[in-house]
DNA sequence: GCCAACGTTGGC
DNA sequence: GCCAACGTTGGC
């Protein structure tokens, strides 16, 4: 089993929306990064875990854990020329984007901030971590998985 | 294939 | 709102 970390502005998606959908589940749509796409593609697998990221917000940082639930299957949205992940470039016969199923895990009492993380030296090699990055999807080790938890105890 | 211009991300 | 960092686009 892998672990990997998803971001999600709040304003367009929240884990709270997460915890109102139907069942608790939803297609992580909008992907549009080769890499990010590749992570989610080929990566993941059903059942890796994965911490659920608000980015661009007051205070960024980790909310809660989902769970893969699905294979990865092609992201409707960029058919949709109505819709803000349209990609007029791809169609149904060789789509570019593909989509997984996420289900809600946990939302913890308090989130860990970006600002806890950064301050923990263990994680210093974590993705997100690292100067520039953007990805939306990035793979965690088993190790910094475990001391993110532990930070969530502490709380 | 190079690279400048442009758009986006996302913390602050 | 600012801006650094990065990815993509498109002319050549």
């Amino acid at each position: 089993m892998q672990y990997w970390l998803m971001k999600s502005e709040p304003e367009t998606f929240s884990i709270e929306d997460l915890q109102q959908a139907p069942k608790k589940i939803t297609c992580w749509e909008g992907v549009r990064n080769y890499q990010a796409r590749n992570f989610m593609a080929e990566g993941m697998a059903i059942g890796d875990q994965a911490f659920f990221y608000h980015s661009n917000c007051k205070i960024p940082g980790i909310v809660g854990i989902v769970k893969v639930v699905s294979e990865s299957y092609p992201d409707h949205t960029q058919f949709d020329s109505e819709s803000d992940y349209y990609d007029p470039k791809s169609t149904t016969a060789k789509p570019r984007w593909y989509m997984r199923d996420v289900k809600f895990v946990k939302r913890f009492k308090e989130l860990v901030p970006l600002s806890a993380l950064k301050a923990n030296k263990s994680l210093a090699d974590m993705q997100i971590l690292q100067r520039g990055n953007r990805l939306s999807i990035t793979p965690v080790s088993k190790k910094n998985w475990q001391r993110i938890l532990e930070m969530v105890e502490k709380v």
